[in-house]
DNA sequence: GTAGAATGGTTTGCGTGGCAAACCGGTTTG
DNA sequence: CAAACCGGTTTGCCACGCAAACCATTCTAC
C-alpha cells in the first residue's frame, strides 16, 4: 500500500504519561475521588493534585468539591471535551502504532 | 472481561513526540540521511540534530558520518536495540490505547 | 488527652529537557 | 563574489514534570 508516514503530533496535554493515565482511569469509571485516582495511578499526591488541576484548566476533567459531613469529598469527572480529546488522542497513536507492526 | 487498566509507564526517550517520529522514520526506511530526516519529520534542524545525539547516546540509533566527493554525508540507522525498544513502545501503548476502545 | 497514621489535598523548589534561533563552514548558483 | 543551499552543532530560555514539604482534619490506639 506505501501508506505514507503519519505526521505524529499528539495533543501533548493528553500524551503526558502521568495525564493520560488520569485520562485513562476516568474514562474507565467516569467518576473517582482522589485516592481512588492516587491508587490507580500510582502518582503522589502532588503530582496528582498539580495534573488534575491542569487538565480541569484546559476542561477535560471536571472537579467538584463537596463537603460530606465534616470533611470534604473531591470527585473527578471526564467532560465531554476530555473524552473527545482522548478518543483523538487514541486514534492518532493507533494510527501511528500501526505504521510500525 | 473487566481488563484490569494497564499502568501506564512508556519509555520516555521513545514517548517523546519528536524522537518517536525518527524512529518511526528510520524503522520505515533503515536508512536516512538528515535531509530526508528534515523533511519526514518536520523537525527543525537544531531539534533533529539533538534528538538524533540522543537516541545515539542511548544506543537506539547508529550515525555513520562519510565523506563521499567533497562532502559528508550523514546516514542514521535505527540499531537492533532501537528496533527492539520500539516494539516494546508499541505493544505498550497499543495494550492502553486497547484500555480505551 | 495525645501521639501517630490515614484522609485529602496544595505549594514549592529543583533539575531536566524540549524548542527556536543563532552560529559555523563548505558548496553550488547566478 | 554574494546569496542561497546543504549539513549540521551549540546556545539560551522557558516550560514542565517530579519529589518533598507543608497544611488541615479525622480516626485509632495507648
Amino acid at each position: 500500500m506505501a501508506e505514507p508516514l503519519p505526521r505524529i503530533d499528539p495533543d501533548r496535554l493528553v500524551h503526558e504519561p502521568s495525564r493520560l493515565a488520569i485520562l485513562v482511569v476516568l474514562n474507565a469509571v467516569e467518576e473517582a475521588d482522589f485516592f481512588f485516582l492516587l491508587r490507580h495511578t500510582g502518582l503522589t499526591k502532588g503530582n496528582l493534585s498539580s495534573h488534575t488541576a491542569r487538565l480541569e484548566a484546559a476542561g477535560l476533567v471536571d472537579i467538584q468539591k463537596t463537603i460530606v459531613g465534616k470533611t470534604t469529598r473531591t470527585v473527578y469527572r471526564l467532560t465531554p471535551a476530555g473524552a473527545r480529546a482522548l478518543e483523538q488522542y487514541r486514534a492518532h497513536m493507533a494510527e501511528v502504532l500501526e505504521s510500525l507492526a
